[in-house]
DNA sequence: CGTTATTTTGAGGATCTTCAACCATAGTGG
DNA sequence: CCACTATGGTTGAAGATCCTCAAAATAACG
């Protein structure tokens, strides 16, 4: 799969969509935009214009305190939607920067009416926002009851997941996680030199290796139970069960919208 | 405005409803049953039936680990939906529980149908579930990067905020809040002693006081500035500047329906 | 190849936790 | 009516985790 189309790897993993669908996915996400890193794709504060999809590198999510401090509330990979709920909230209450140089598609107003008259692309579209919403809350279970050395397996697998999900992950359980340990500091409520060190732990156990910006993860099931990771919060396995048919979701989808 | 329509209150914070209207979302709130305190509504793992309003009293979205212990990632407060994104995520991933006795109402797929077919409806209904995505980004930079003192400080500000959103802040910054210290704990990332200790900061420092389960904010100003609250990520301000118009708005519901 | 960003290490300290009581309150049953 | 129990709040002392400060080593970059 090329790498402009690695949203709908991530889609499709719960929702089927037709060939037409697809070229309407694709068409609607052509018009993109090439960005350095550490740029702001979205500020705080603003009424912001346009949806925008991640195409390659990452970005993230992140609000500013006034003493200066950062915490980043998400991690934008290849193929996640940064800002669905614009056209409801319509002021950014935090911003949305590059961590590494994006390609960033923009979707205008039109773009998503258009898309959202699909049943099935609309629904594919709430089902990411609400993944959004529960790995929000397993963030927060992370900072707020795990130590720091979990904090960090814990994000690791589940990066690893995501990432595996898009197809960024090879067969030894390696990725590119392309931040600083400034930023996993930013990320999990800890100092760098905790980061670090904790790292460095995990890299003593034999849990993951660095290569680089790639981690590889040498003993997944160590890893998992270590961080207390399930992925059953990134709601990955929805369609292939099919448990409840097609009939009953579609019925759904369209009680969930007809605004 | 009664008990039973606090939600109306609330919603109507951001959308304007007819009589119309009104009268459908009291009419698909009426089935309500009551339950004790420290019981299930819904638990994890679970493909729920229905979705849940809170009448009366307060409830908590958590998540439990392994070795047991809790982490509280939401309040759910008279007004507030529980659920409503289980007709795309059919699993629960995390339970909802009552902290005190409450009266709550059990909408069914059907009713959400009826109501969603009403533009302004499934508008309201989706700013209120991204209102609570975002509250858990301020929850985590919260848990994240602020002080112990900070944080119940922060919790607090927010939620006489929420509360006087659907009128139960006296004129005296006086609200219930029926949660125990170790609640508050389980919510913050603490442990009850410093939860304990720091309340009584507060208090020394004159700007909270407790009365029974009562909270009175005796100093706002100092509270938010201490806790570095502001409440631009409640969205509670997006319908009386009208900013972009009814027109506009009523558009962009129906961008993001059609399902 | 000099400059800047990032990673790494050490030492000391602060915040928050753990453990262990004790007190207050309210509900229960004799 | 009062001991009895359970729950929640409060306090003290000691310890652990994580932070702060500071500097060196390494990597990245024009």
């Amino acid at each position: 799969m090329s790498e402009d189309s690695l949203f709908l790897r991530k889609l499709e993993r719960f929702v089927s969509f037709s060939d037409d669908e697809r070229a309407l996915l694709k068409h609607h996400t052509r018009r993109t935009v090439q960005m350095p890193a550490k740029r702001e794709i979205a500020s705080e504060g603003q009424d912001p214009q346009y949806v925008h999809l991640i195409v390659s590198g990452f970005a993230s999510r992140q609000k500013i305190l006034e003493d200066g401090d950062r915490q980043i509330v998400a991690y934008l990979v290849p193929g996640d939607f940064c800002d669905l709920h614009v056209f409801i909230l319509r002021e950014m209450d935090h911003a949305i920067s590059t961590l590494t140089p994006c390609t960033v598609a923009q979707l205008d107003s039109d773009d998503i009416a258009i898309l959202c008259e699909r049943p099935a692309i609309a629904k594919a579209l709430w089902w990411s926002t609400l993944v959004d919403q529960s790995i929000l809350r397993e963030w927060l279970v992370n900072v707020g009851r795990r130590s720091a050395e979990e904090r960090i397996a814990h994000l690791f697998c589940e990066l690893m997941t995501r990432l595996r999900s898009v197809g960024l992950v090879d067969s030894e359980n390696r990725f590119l996680l392309p931040v600083t340990q400034t930023e996993l500091a930013d990320t999990l409520g800890l100092t760098v030199v905790s980061v670090n060190r904790m790292i460095r732990n995990l890299r003593n156990q034999g849990m993951i290796a660095l290569e680089g910006k790639q981690i590889v993860v040498r003993d997944v099931e160590r890893l998992k139970a270590f961080s207390g990771f399930t992925d059953n919060y990134l709601h990955l396995d929805e369609k292939p069960p099919q448990r409840r048919g097609d009939r009953v979701a579609r019925e759904e989808a369209r009680n969930l919208s007809s605004v």
